[in-house]
This record gives structure tokens, C-alpha cells and sequence, in this order.
DNA sequence: GTGTCTCTTTGATCGAGAGCAAAGAGCGGA
DNA sequence: TCCGCTCTTTGCTCTCGATCAAAGAGACAC
């Protein structure tokens, strides 16, 4: 089942998240102390669309990507979790079962607390519920950048705001240039912005005749940052 | 400047909106003697995009639409706010000026309180936080939901669950089946679907020709939502 | 009533990007 | 080292829906 308890080990690295940062020790280790540490490997998920919500959860370290499928089987990708991120808690709140699955891209180690203790968690420390709710909110935002993106850019524009994004929030920088810090692939683009494989491809390949980026498998480094903001910038004309 | 006192009035209608019901009196009561009431008619907007967030808001009556405009002057409809649902504040929490402008579509009557209330609006009653995570949960989903269909549906299915959406939203029934019951424009569903305005004239054209819907100049009447439940739900095929 | 908005409808054209097909290419396993 | 799998690239075709254009048609003011 992979579950482990390292919680002194991990004490460190959750106070160093933004969201616990300024908590009292003692609430830090109170909430610890409920918690399990579960690792799992790449391809397999900290749960399933539909599936009970039993738990939610913090990620420590790895990356996932939130996934949902649609009744004829079409799969987006709703975001990319990064350590220090809260999930499936928004939906703990309202609903019984997950509306998305998480999905690990690498090897990933995150806290579990049971559904119940949300307003334990959210009690421990009003800060965590301002917290909690500027979390969410800034995830509406997101998505409803995600949606104007969607809505009115066409494709090469929103394919360039998205890599742009992927380097912010996991981006590690190369001699080169930037580099997304975790396997992607071309679909899984497609899919963060609602087009296809190869479309995607097409247009990194025009990218990388004009010197933007560099491919590769389940690869890319962004070599010239400001060409991307440019190219997303552009108006269209 | 549109200033209004009728917190007695208003009372009994808070009270009826689910996120108060359970409120104490006395609790209501503090919140209402903090707010100030304020009325706009159709085409004012209660607060502009990128303008100082120094309030937030509830409606009491009346519909809003909540808009973005892209740099390049493309508008998009975020959501609709209906009576009961707080407004404005998403973003008074993590930033100081509003994404959006919150519109009203017909004469539209809002509380409002300064954005430096929130902490004391969320401390007032735990219930109330986390309500206002439920409120904000449920709007992400409904997000991820519109990205969804955005990005893996054509627009005739697209177009057929905003409609459906609105129906359940604003619905009122009469004799030959539900009434959207706002006044709606052929470009408002285009801005709520990414869409243009011909495609969506083009769409509803061909569902009163099948008797599905009746248009009219900002009218809307779903005469058959099962079969429009079934086109939205058909995948493609 | 008449004029003037704004909203809606419908036709015609055109292009971005999806879909289909098939050939490389990196990587892990035996 | 070779095999096989998955990921990527590229060409071709075709369609959906955007765009352009212009003609109705409610609603409101005068």
C-alpha cells in the first residue's frame, strides 16, 4: 500500500511550503501527527474520477497531473500539481467523489488526512483557512484564464501561454535556457490545451527552426523566454 | 450614487438564501448593520475589470453577468451571478483589483461591504467559511466543467449545456416549457460557449426548426429539454 | 406613424486545425 | 545488442466554424 511514516523528516519540508509557513510548530505537528505519508510511481494515481473521496492530500515531492475523461473517453488535463499543493480537497468539501484523477508523472511522496479532519484542519489555524480559500481562488482564476485562453486564442497563442506557464511553475534553469522539470509529452500538451498531438507537434517544431525551444522525447527547454511572451503577447495579427 | 438602507427588507430575503439560512439572527443582523445596499439598472456594472476591489458583494435580486475583456478588446462571459451569490470577492482575497465587471443584465439590487470585512464576514460563523469554500469549489468545478466541453465538444453540444446550465440557473416554467428568464442575447451565449454569435443564430435556428427551442429577440424558451438533454449528451456521433 | 437603434437571420467564402496515415526515433527490457 | 513499445514528426485531405456581407425585424423615442 506504500504508506510510510517519515514525519520528522517531513516536518522541514512542509514548514517550508508557503501555506505553513507561518504556523506554530505545535499546529504543525498536530497536523502531522494525523496525517500518512504515501509514495507512489510514476503512472499510478492517488485516486480515480469517481472514486470515493476518501482522503485529501499534500504533495511533498514529484509532480502530478489532474485528469479527466469524458463519457466518449476524450482525456484533458484540469492542472499540474506541484509540492507544495493542496489536492483533492475542493471537492471534499461539496461532493463525495472525486471529480478527476491524480496521476503521478514521476515518483511522488504526499500526505493523506481523511476527509473528516478538513474542519479540524481548517480550525487548527485561521490562517490556513485564508489560506485554503486564496488557494482555491487562485485556481479559479487559472481556470478562467484557461477558459478566455481557450475562447479566444487560437491555437499556437494558447500552446505558447501554457509552456510559459509550465516554466513558471516548474521551470529549472539550463545553461540554454529553461527547462520544463518533468516529463511531458506532446498529448499531454494537447491536452492542456485543447487540441491534438499534432498540432502541438507542428508548431514545437516551428518553434524550434526559429530557435525558440529544444524537443525532445517527453522533453522541452524553453531557450528564448521573452520570443514565447512575445508570440503569446501578439494579438493574433 | 444608488445608496440604499432597507435592511429590514433585506433581512427576510438573506435569510432565504442557503448560505444564511442556518445563520443565527443575531449574526445576520450584524452582518446586515455593516453592509450598505446599492441598486443599478441594465448596462451598469456594480464593479469594472482592473478597478480597485474595495468591496464585496451579494445580490439580492436582479442578474449579472461577470465579463472579461482580452487585451485585444475580445470579450468573454466568466459566469452569470444569480440572486443569493456572493460577488467579488474571489479575488479580494489574493489581489486588489477585480479580474472581471460585474454587469447587470436587468435592474439589479446588491449588498456590499468593505473588502477589509472579510476576515471578520468568514470569523462571524465557521459555517459561513465554509460555505464560502463550498460557493468557490462548486464555481472552480463548474470551471473545469466549461473547460471541458470547451475543449473536447463542438459547439452544438457546447451551446446545448449552456443552455441546459441556464435553465437550471434561471429557469422558470411556463406552459410551453422553460423560460430563460433574463433577457439573453445571441452574442451572450457566443461569449459564454467561445463561440460567435452567427454560429449560435445559426444553431438555434435549426432546434426551432425542430422544435426544441423558440427564440426571440433576448428571449430563450426550451420547449424540450429532454431532447436537448439528449444532443448535449450524444457524443459526436 | 416614422425613424433609428440594436439584435437576429441567412448566404457565401475561406482557412485553421482536426483526422487519418505512415514513417522515424528514443528508451527500456530481455 | 536487438526488439518492441511509446512518443514524435510530417504529409495529405477535409470539415467545422470563423469571417465577411447584407438583409430582416423587434423595441423604443419622438
Amino acid at each position: 500500500m506504500g504508506l510510510e511514516f517519515p514525519l520528522k523528516i517531513d516536518k522541514s519540508v512542509v514548514k517550508s511550503f508557503p501555506m505553513f509557513e507561518r504556523m506554530p510548530d505545535a499546529d504543525v505537528d498536530a497536523l502531522l501527527s494525523q496525517a500518512v505519508s504515501k509514495r507512489i510511481g510514476p503512472g499510478e494515481a492517488f485516486f480515480e474520477q469517481g472514486g470515493a473521496a476518501t482522503h485529501f492530500f499534500l504533495l511533498l515531492n514529484g509532480r502530478l497531473k489532474v485528469t479527466q475523461v469524458t463519457a466518449d473517453g476524450q482525456q484533458i488535463i484540469v492542472r499540474v500539481v506541484h509540492p507544495g499543493d493542496l489536492f483533492g480537497f475542493a471537492k471534499a468539501l461539496r461532493r463525495s467523489d472525486y471529480p478527476g484523477t491524480a496521476l503521478a508523472v514521476i515518483e511522488s511522496l504526499a500526505l493523506c488526512w481523511a476527509t473528516e479532519l478538513w474542519p479540524q484542519f481548517i480550525d487548527r489555524s485561521p490562517h490556513l483557512a485564508v489560506s485554503a480559500l486564496n488557494t482555491i481562488g487562485q485556481r479559479l482564476e487559472e481556470a478562467h484564464t484557461r477558459i478566455r485562453e481557450i475562447s479566444t486564442e487560437e491555437v499556437e497563442r494558447r500552446v505558447a501561454h501554457t509552456v510559459l506557464r509550465l516554466t513558471k511553475q516548474a521551470g529549472r534553469a539550463e545553461e540554454a535556457g529553461v527547462r520544463i522539470d518533468f516529463p511531458i509529452t506532446r498529448q499531454d500538451i494537447a491536452e492542456m490545451t485543447g487540441t491534438t498531438l499534432h498540432t502541438v507537434s507542428r508548431i514545437l517544431s516551428a518553434w524550434e527552426a526559429k530557435g525558440l525551444v529544444e524537443g525532445g522525447r517527453q522533453k522541452l527547454l524553453v531557450r528564448d523566454i521573452a520570443g514565447l511572451q512575445a508570440l503569446a503577447d501578439s494579438d493574433g495579427r
